[in-house]
DNA sequence: AATGAATGAGAATTCATTCAT
DNA sequence: AATGAATGAATTCTCATTCAT
């Protein structure tokens, strides 16, 4: 299960089954400072404690990562992935089942990341551009595969074009958003629910 | 007009007129805060710049603010007001018209806050206690008025209770991160958009 | 009774009933300097928490005592009394008594001051010249008077005058630092027994 | 000779001829602090100050010491050495002679420290703890000793438990107090003395 | 590649002291 | 005399980064 619902746990136990001071160094640096950015942020976090949680001495972070600002950007790079094309997202999509296609899309967002990976992507997108970019790209990808649901699922032209993007910009949000939401305010969104919600609403 | 979606150059202009150095100190210095830690976020932001954009000696910082965090605390303590009950929603809310209750409500958040206290509101929240409370609270209000709105505005049985939840989660969560979003993705959503699709949901 | 054994909540009682924000202002300045030097020391307390102790507001302890060390030299001239002449000594003194003499003398140092002001003479007298020199005077005179009642108390050559010497410095330092050792270690040493080992060596 | 009688100056030759600027920075780091503690206080001397005097960089007494007080903690720690079991003793020990057993006790007392570390180890009892414990230790020791110079010195039952106890501490308390009251009051008192006059007035 | 000491700019905080009212 | 805001130098502590080995 790749689920984004999945535990952080069940993230890690996912990848090869790695313990915390496995692999090597540049991998152990980076294990850490994905878990202490998700934590306390980029900004909070001395490269010492990244050096000390991944069991490396300090002057090896900066050998394989120059300036602090290359660790997130490493991270970005390596660990989020945005999947943009995927042949199967047409061969699922059952035609007039809205609501299952968005549930397939809740259920397996486009994105290959851990749990924490995902925090980072959203607390430091305000600051550093690396990070904007990639979570922009999240998001369009998001909306472009609601609004495909939404269009294979609902056929014909029921339904004007504007209400259609508003659906799927919506579902998008939610779909980015309840994680930070629950983590902030402890109110969970269910994505079912939604999906329901707004494939009735298209009708 | 004090409605959200205003800018932040119309938001200062309707504080009374007030130029970059005025007030008191202790207000000069809560002005700059405000700025450059919704600019460059609290961690990012030293002392000693609040100081130089409020046009005080650093050591007057501390004399109103003990510790740095006591600014952002005083910040969020002073600036943002959730409007945990207003009478005229019930006044307003013509019985039927569940479009216009939600409307109204994006254009009139139960928040009285700068665009600037939003930003640093959605930015601190996931450090800070004291912001994720603030937070918390005007999440839950978004969402009590959001169900109150479609529950006046769509009477009868109609509609089970955990669609309207969802429906009232669903607005809240696009209400409150349609502004992040747009700031990180530069994609807009438009409220109305949002709730008529949603009014239509639950017809 | 006014001896140096009372204890500091004696003491104060002694002092006219004075409440804990009684007096004048300068008067209520002095007594929380003469707390928290006593506790702190002078140099880790900041004028500030005196002010805030004696209630009074901080620009007012500068204006009594225009530099903070004033304080310190105010409190050492007013509250630490050495008494260098005293007619009763020869009164009391009784021929061949060196004990009592010796005891009377440990119960009733020459020194009027409270047991707050006592540590603060000797923590202080380290750095600041001020009190090192009445901290020199008091222990000149104890061993004046050390030597007077053992001079009195065992006439004739007996014993010579360096073994004298040495047992009223002896009786001093026992006296002087039986507070602080005490303090510092939990270790008592009682004067009266001291007196009478000295007495007893003179013999 | 290794008596704490002897000179600073001698002290620091006895330890290998080193230079100002000898050892490592760790080292050196140390010596300044143990020198300007032991002139100004621990409160009165800046850790720059520490730095400048050690001739390495502010930053580098940090990574060594991550906070001022450990400084005074690894003095205290690695350069005063309380000595609680000397096989020696009993061998000098000569029955009958107690002068000459307390007079060894004085001339080389169980603490292994320069007299700058003598110095700090009493300036700063008052207010860190472990410095008072260390003191306390040390205090302990001495009244051990001299009540077994002492007792082995004048076999038999001659003069009670209680005046032996306080002849020991009265030593104790003029052994540990002699240096400090030299330097406050410039009045020296010679141990020797003091150890024949407790001798004297056991028999 | 690995190591941890070294560096110094700069951050937060402290605090004596001044001063206008 | 009373008040507390204002000032800024100094102090402790932080930390990214460099570098010799």
């Amino acid at each position: 299960m790749d689920s984004p619902l999945q535990t952080a746990k069940a993230w890690s136990r996912s990848r090869r089954g790695k313990q915390p001071s496995d692999g090597d160094a540049r991998t152990r640096i980076l294990d850490a400072a994905e878990e202490l950015f998700a934590g306390g942020g980029y900004e909070a976090t001395p490269t010492a404690r990244i050096a000390e949680l991944a069991g490396v001495p300090k002057g090896l972070v900066f050998h394989y990562f120059p300036r602090k600002i290359d660790v997130l950007i490493s991270l970005v790079d390596e660990r989020t992935v945005v999947v943009e094309e995927e042949v199967e997202e047409e061969a699922e999509a059952v035609p007039g089942d809205a609501v299952g296609a968005l549930s397939r899309l809740a259920r397996r967002l486009p994105l290959r990341a851990s749990p924490a990976m995902r925090r980072i992507l959203f607390r430091e997108a305000d600051t550093h551009l690396s990070v904007r970019e990639r979570l922009s790209r999240l998001n369009a990808e998001i909306i472009r595969r609601a609004r495909f649901a939404l269009e294979l699922a609902l056929p014909g032209g029921r339904g004007d074009a504007a209400r259609l993007e508003a659906a799927a910009a919506t579902f998008a949000a939610v779909l980015l958003y309840q994680e930070s939401i629950c983590l902030l305010t402890g109110h969970h969104i269910d994505p079912d629910a939604v999906a329901e919600l707004i494939a009735h609403a298209l009708h």
